[in-house]
DNA sequence: TTCTACTTTAAGAAAACATTAAATATTATT
DNA sequence: AATAATATTTAATGTTTTCTTAAAGTAGAA
């Protein structure tokens, strides 16, 4: 999960960012100064900052700059927090390098808004798609092509096949599973991961996926 | 490239403007009047609006809830221009649906970051070119056509619609499709895109938009 | 055999979407 | 500026699909 560092001197507004990052998943850091912030980023580097423009001390710009500067930061994502009423000219931060402004007053609705299309936007850098001869797994038009065939999977049976299909011949541990395709946070039984690959078995064919009593399952594509 | 046009009534401001506008590639339209200014608007309809609010006649304000007025030139950004020394509440500007102001004396490095800032968030919101058999998709006139029959379609409906069909059989999720038609800054319920969607299936037919369940909706033609 | 781990089937719960109507906004018209 | 017409959003309820669990079955290992 992403990692979001908030800085701002006022205290309740990092706690109400906080609170709402932390609700949708996110790892947060908090920061109240801007050289705390720097501090911050060689420790642990944050994939995003929410950096207010007008803190005591070095002010959002400033840490804007100081950030950009090094080559090792570029990737990080920065949207600064500005006061509507604050002087235009301040905001000279998106030359400063900040890729998103917010005003305050900050509405947590808006701002998450923000937050997930700007990650989204880094996101969509890296993304692998996994290829299977004879299977085709589309990620973008969610299907897969089974020798020129379409078959529609339902979502779990679709990210459970993807899982399994990215590499074939590897055998995933049932837990591996689950926390894949399932995520950490919620908890199933055990007999579900077995119904899953009982529809894709039914849907794409038994022999596709090898059961390894034991540890778990595996796609092959020969034998 | 896209063009902006200035409107300002002292000469030498909108020639600075110009001249930096130029520079950096952007065609200029310049206007000394507001009425002028409305004029240039129907001949040719600008990206965005550098907009004086101090001008003898008719004022900035005035000319922005006009052209805002009219549907058409909603997609216009609007960058007013205001004396510092203006009273903050005269910057009712901002409810006369300008996108962002600057004080002035204006410094030509921060307004070009401002003109940046505008033109890429605009450019994020849809600019799709809608290629589809048997669609016409009319974005000036928010008419779609349908085996040559003609449809017309709400705005929020025409632009889901011209989302979908910009890439058939490509599924948008839901909050991407949040994210282009309703934009980071407006929230919305869920239910919102269900509605519109069962909207534009009343009148295109049920057969063109797919539910993927748990991802969201595509666009599709054969089958 | 007996135990363990998986398979299979069916059914109920939960999630996600569809539909309708009503409440708000917005835009056009008088 | 008031009214009417449209458009948009929300809320409530219904429907469908998907997911999960429970239960009974099977095959192989100890």
């Amino acid at each position: 999960m992403p990692v979001i560092l908030i800085v701002d001197d006022e205290d309740d507004i990092r706690q109400i960012l906080s609170y709402n990052l932390k609700k949708e998943g996110f790892e947060v850091i908090e920061a109240s100064r801007g050289d705390e912030a720097l501090h911050h980023v060689k420790e642990r580097k944050p994939d995003l900052i929410l950096l207010d423009v007008m803190m005591p001390g070095m002010d959002g710009i400033e840490v804007c700059e100081v950030l950009k500067a090094n080559p090792d930061n570029r990737s990080i994502l920065i949207c600064l927090l500005t006061a509507r009423s604050e002087d235009y000219s301040q905001i000279a931060g998106l030359d400063a390098g900040a890729d998103d402004y917010v005003t305050k007053p900050i509405k947590p609705k808006v701002l998450m808004s923000r937050v997930h299309a700007l990650l989204r936007r880094k996101e969509e850098q890296v993304e692998i798609e996994p290829i299977t001869k004879g299977f085709e797994i589309n990620r973008e038009k969610y299907i897969i092509e089974k020798d020129g065939q379409e078959i529609r999977l339902p979502r779990k049976e679709f990210e459970l096949l993807a899982l399994l299909a990215s590499k074939p011949d590897y055998v995933f541990k049932r837990d591996i599973i689950l926390e894949k395709v399932w995520g950490t946070d919620i908890i199933v039984g055990d007999r579900t991961i077995d119904v899953h690959i009982r529809k894709l078995r039914e849907k794409i064919g038994d022999q596709y996926i090898k059961t390894i009593k034991g540890i778990g399952y595996k796609f092959i594509l020969n034998q």
